[in-house]
DNA sequence: TATAGGGGTTCCAGCCACTGGAAGCTCAAG
DNA sequence: CTTGAGCTTCCAGTGGCTGGAACCCCTATA
């Protein structure tokens, strides 16, 4: 396979397997014109990052989960421990989301949006409390 | 006001308050010997940009907030365009981290998590589709 | 056979909003 | 006179790509 040939199939696009590839994600052989081959195996490894990215895993996380997953000692424990914790830092970002919308839709009801100056959202930011 | 002085009232560290003098969010005077001097105006203005950061907007978003906000003839109906507009972008982002939630908190549950290699989590990262 | 196009390659720069660190200057206290 | 805190500038790095330039390779068509 080439470079578009798995990118279509794995869902990503060429830079980004360029990318993992330059931080040792992946390592396709090349054909004598230069050209990345790409097998089944980093076919199925782009899959697996991709899905991981897709949950939020960091690169990092995403480079562990891969070494994990091909460690066949591994301890699902470990595994667990990642997502937990992912899991927490996701947790976290909802909540601040949330308290942001909650003040943000509470500030945009209040506000007329009219043709006139007046703004409850701008009184809000510019009060020093 | 030096730089150490604001950056305390305004609860932005110092390091930001350069930053946004070196993107024009504020122009403080300078003194004979080259120190920063801030005026209660700037200080107002650095809480300003703090409050709406904390609420999520974009750097450019709080230029535009901040304009807005010393154009005495603005239209808060453009204020609150703006806050709609990003209040939007928030709750996407919300939507997205809960799938996010709901896929990991499932696989999470489904992990024993213990010293056995055996893991749904790396199985679900794993399948192709 | 020339050429057009749609692949592929590398490398560099930029995004966002800071943050860390080095090297050096200024100022107040002891 | 020294010490140390605080200020200055400048450069580099963060994460995870993404855009673009300049160039190479391969196939199809006029």
């Amino acid at each position: 396979m080439n470079i578009g040939d798995v990118a279509e199939r794995a869902g990503l696009p060429p830079k980004t397997i360029r990318y993992y590839e330059e931080i040792g994600l992946v390592r396709p052989e090349r054909m004598p014109n230069g050209y990345r081959r790409f097998r089944d195996r980093d076919l199925h490894k782009l899959r697996f990052l991709g899905r991981a990215r897709a949950l939020g895993f960091s690169i990092e996380d995403c480079r562990t989960l891969m070494d994990l997953y091909e460690d066949e000692s591994r301890e699902s424990a470990q595994v667990k421990a990642l997502a937990e914790e992912h899991l927490q830092a996701i947790n976290d970002k909802i909540a601040q989301l949330e308290e942001m919308r909650a003040t943000l839709s509470h500030l945009v009801r209040s506000c007329h949006g009219d043709d006139r100056p007046d703004c409850p959202i701008l009184r809000d930011l510019a009060q020093s409390g």
